[in-house]
DNA sequence: CAGACGAGGAAA
DNA sequence: TTCCTCGTCTGT
């Protein structure tokens, strides 16, 4: 294999300079594609002569932050190529690492400072595909080869094998032992005669579990293994993987559904037809495609026919999913489907589990992978088909460490290995829209809703000229007279209803009655919000908690402080004094923490145990609730606050969600939104259900304003904890930001979350036309750059949050 | 003056 | 990221 300097990745800027859009189609391929022949076979790559490194060292990248490889020498005994998963010394500890591509410089590190490789672990080398696209992902997110590694690696516990579980059995029938335990003279009390019948003729299993089954203690096994009767062996740990069966027959589809399966499948095979040819996406074989369809309109039956179709060639297969611990649902249909769970890949994964899957990804045991964003960094063998489900959810977007869009890195992911990407939604992103127009993505739209009672219909209320009246004992309330009436009608005829309000506890703010003072997090510049329920005071940026006070911590003036705007809590508090025979639930991030949770809420609503659910965003995302027709939005001009490029699509995006929970089953789903702001296009929009007309208005307000699609962003937050020192480095910073034809830089201003857990924040936001690569730019802005003490700096390329 | 603690730097 | 060193602080 040819020398390539591969710790020092090409910009993406080359090819995204070829292309006039944004990072949702970044690619053109990266680093020398199209010379497809220095780049190792697919998937099944393995040590031939040929791959060997020449000479005497290597290069390791290792998980850290560090900015390139490092080189260590090979001992005779021990043959290296690309890919190999090794452990180095380094300083005082060792470290995991991979051998990347090439050697570096030999004068930078002179032989004799070299440290051996210790020892190369038994796995299948990192695809050359895979450290392709972690150079990529590095040079395009400005961030270090070593930082994308360490997602690849996860905890780095997967390279070493999974410890084999400790078990007995009893290798002789009930007989034969009784004869054996005479001859060697062992007692077998009663205890004893019991573990006997219990492991007689049933397979080996952990010594704790037999003395259950035999209703003894864990010493009575202990004494037959010491007294030889019981055997003691290895089990593999956990379970053999169940293998998803694509051979079964899929369920019938619509005449569109059949037309976009078949449009999927044929990309699929055509991608595996073009087999080791479509290495950096030069076959022609990666594709993406845009599965549109409103909610219930069955996505996920159709990208599971590409699924099959995956599986039956012989690919892995990816999808990526935002909010994993909600997806019970989604789970129950994959196993319906194919017979066998899939494997799970996300941040709350037990270590055991982890390590299991992860090794399972690399052997290419594990077929179909779901995951969270994370999930995209695991080495996978033969990847065919990546599928990122709700592609227009911000969750895709990594915000800290490495910050990455899933759904942009995952179409890159898809051409450098020249396989088809498939992204879903009910409402795409703008941007995916835009690719579409451009003839980057295929469309496959599935207008119709099967099964079901059509779209619900969706009606505003202005709260200008219907404020909410008074309820009796309460304060302030929020629910207007036509909500309450339609929430009353819904009760009435026995059916369920629900309140949607994207805001977790009692109140957002609160404050003194006499002297004003409003209770702000310590820490932060946010104000403290009141749960109830659990009785404290919290920030929900940094985490702070605190009882609430009895008096003011400013006047210290006696008596309750004073509520204000409603939480999920207080719209409870109304509902009850309104209709207090309604069986309420409550349904926020608070009180369903996981997966159990969630199911557990699915099931009282399914079995009709509520009338009511009032929730934040937790209820839009995912979950199907058959019997409910009912839905309000209590403020529906929530989201539209605040400096977001993408508020208006956000919201659309979410509202319309919320909208689809109704009227799912033979009712057809009544919305009401209220809203100050009737006019506004996204309340239009919703009402019209005229989405592209919405878009189209969006696309062109972002072109009018010269935001993306039509250019690209990056923002810089610097932070410190001394104030003084933050404006100190922006200064110097303002003071030689680059200045050339089509690129602006915004700033320094102060983040809209000026300080964040104690740090002072400014932001920078650099912006440039669509066909300049922001990257080299940065970096030569950032170069030799330090940053004095406390001070950190981030870089996030296509910003999503403007906090 | 020993031990504790935090900041800064190096790691091949 | 982790670990080491070095400087400063603190308690005896």
């Amino acid at each position: 294999m040819p020398q390539r300097r591969a710790t020092v990745p090409r910009e993406p800027a080359e090819s995204a300079a070829r292309d006039l859009f944004g990072p949702a189609e970044p690619a053109g391929p990266p680093a020398g594609a199209s010379a497809a022949s220095t780049v190792g076979p697919r998937a099944t790559e393995s040590h031939a002569a040929g791959d060997r490194v020449p000479g005497d060292r290597v290069a390791v990248l290792l998980p850290l932050p560090l900015g390139g490889t490092y080189d260590y020498a090979v001992p005779g005994d021990l043959p290296l190529a690309p890919g190999d998963w090794v452990r180095v010394p380094l300083g005082q500890r060792e470290a995991n690492g991979v051998v990347w591509d090439a050697v570096g410089d030999p004068d930078a590190v002179p032989r004799r400072r070299l440290r051996p490789v210790l020892e190369r672990y038994d796995l299948p080398p990192m695809p050359a595909l895979h450290r392709r696209f972690l150079d990529w992902v590095a040079a395009y997110t400005l961030s270090s080869p070593g930082a994308v590694l360490r997602m690849t690696l996860g905890s780095g516990r997967g390279l070493e094998p999974p410890k084999p579980l400790a078990a007995v059995r009893l290798p002789f029938d009930l007989e034969a032992a009784e004869s054996r335990a005479a001859a060697t003279g062992l007692r077998l009390t009663p205890a004893r005669r019991r573990v006997l019948a219990e492991a007689a003729g049933a397979p080996a299993r952990p010594a704790g579990e037999l003395a259950r089954a035999a209703g003894v203690g864990n010493a009575v096994v202990k004494g037959l293994v010491a007294g030889g009767l019981l055997e003691p062996v290895e089990l593999p740990a956990g379970p053999a993987l169940e293998l998803p069966d694509w051979k079964r027959p899929g369920p019938r589809l619509t005449a569109d559904q059949a037309a976009a399966a078949e449009a999927l499948r044929a990309a699929v095979r055509e991608a595996a037809g073009a087999g080791e040819a479509g290495v950096g996406g030069v076959g022609g074989a990666f594709s993406v495609s845009l599965l549109d369809g409103v909610t219930g309109a069955g996505k996920t039956e159709v990208y599971s026919e590409a699924i099959a179709a995956a599986l039956a060639a012989g690919r892995q297969v990816l999808v990526l999913l935002p909010e994993i611990a909600l997806t019970g649902q989604w789970l129950d249909r994959f196993a319906a489907r194919f017979g066998a769970p899939p494997a799970l890949w996300h941040s709350d994964l037990g270590s055991k589990l982890r390590q299991r899957t992860w090794r399972a990804v690399a052997f290419g045991e594990a077929r179909v992978v779901v995951g969270a964003r994370s999930a995209l960094f695991l080495p996978f063998a033969e990847l065919g088909l990546i599928v990122v489900d709700e592609e227009h959810e911000a969750a895709f977007k990594q915000e800290d460490g490495v910050t990455y869009h899933a759904r942009d890195m995952a179409v890159v992911r898809a051409q450098l290995g020249g396989i088809p990407a498939v992204l879903a939604s009910a409402t795409p992103s703008l941007e995916s829209l835009m690719n579409v127009r451009g003839g980057r993505y295929a469309r496959l739209a599935l207008p119709e809703r099967h099964g079901a009672a059509g779209l619900p219909e969706i009606e505003l209320v202005d709260l200008r000229r219907q404020p909410p009246p008074r309820v009796e004992g309460l304060g302030q309330s929020w629910l207007s007279e036509p909500l309450r009436r339609r929430l009353g009608e819904a009760f009435a005829a026995g059916e369920q209803a629900m309140l949607f309000l994207n805001r977790r506890g009692y109140a957002p703010l609160t404050l003194c009655r006499s002297c004003g003072h409003r209770l702000h997090c310590p820490n932060c510049t946010a104000w403290l919000v009141e749960h109830r329920l659990a009785g404290q005071l919290l920030c929900h940026h940094c985490g702070y908690q605190a009882r609430l006070p009895e008096h003011c911590p400013s006047c210290g003036s006696e008596g309750p402080m004073a509520a204000c705007g409603p939480g999920v809590e207080r719209l409870g508090e109304e509902v009850r004094a309104l209709f207090p025979e309604a069986r309420t639930l409550l349904v926020s991030s608070d009180s369903v923490t996981g997966p159990e949770a969630a199911a557990e809420l699915l099931r009282s609503v399914a079995a009709g145990e509520v009338d009511l659910l009032i929730g934040t965003q937790i209820v839009a995302k995912g979950h199907h609730f058959p019997k409910l027709t009912c839905v309000g939005v209590v403020d529906a001009d929530l989201g539209l606050a605040g400096g977001d490029l993408r508020a208006a699509e956000r919201t659309y995006q979410l509202l319309h969600q919320v909208a689809g929970r109704s009227g799912r089953a033979d009712h057809r789903g009544r919305v009401l939104l209220q809203t100050y702001d009737p006019d506004h296009p996204v309340m239009q929009a919703l009402v019209s259900g005229e989405r592209d007309r919405f878009l189209e208005s969006e696309a062109e307000a972002r072109r009018a304003a010269g935001m993306p699609p039509y250019s690209r962003l990056v923002a810089l937050i610097l932070s410190s904890p001394d104030e003084d020192q933050v404006d100190e480095i922006c200064a110097a910073l303002a003071r030689r930001a680059p200045r050339q034809e089509g690129v602006d830089v915004l700033g320094p201003a102060p983040a809209p979350l000026r300080v964040l857990r104690r740090r002072h924040r400014r932001r920078f936001l650099l912006r440039c036309r669509r066909d300049i690569a922001p990257q080299p730019i940065v970096r030569a802005w950032l170069e030799g750059l330090k940053l004095p003490g406390q001070a950190r700096l981030q870089v996030d390329v296509d910003p999503y949050s403007f906090l």
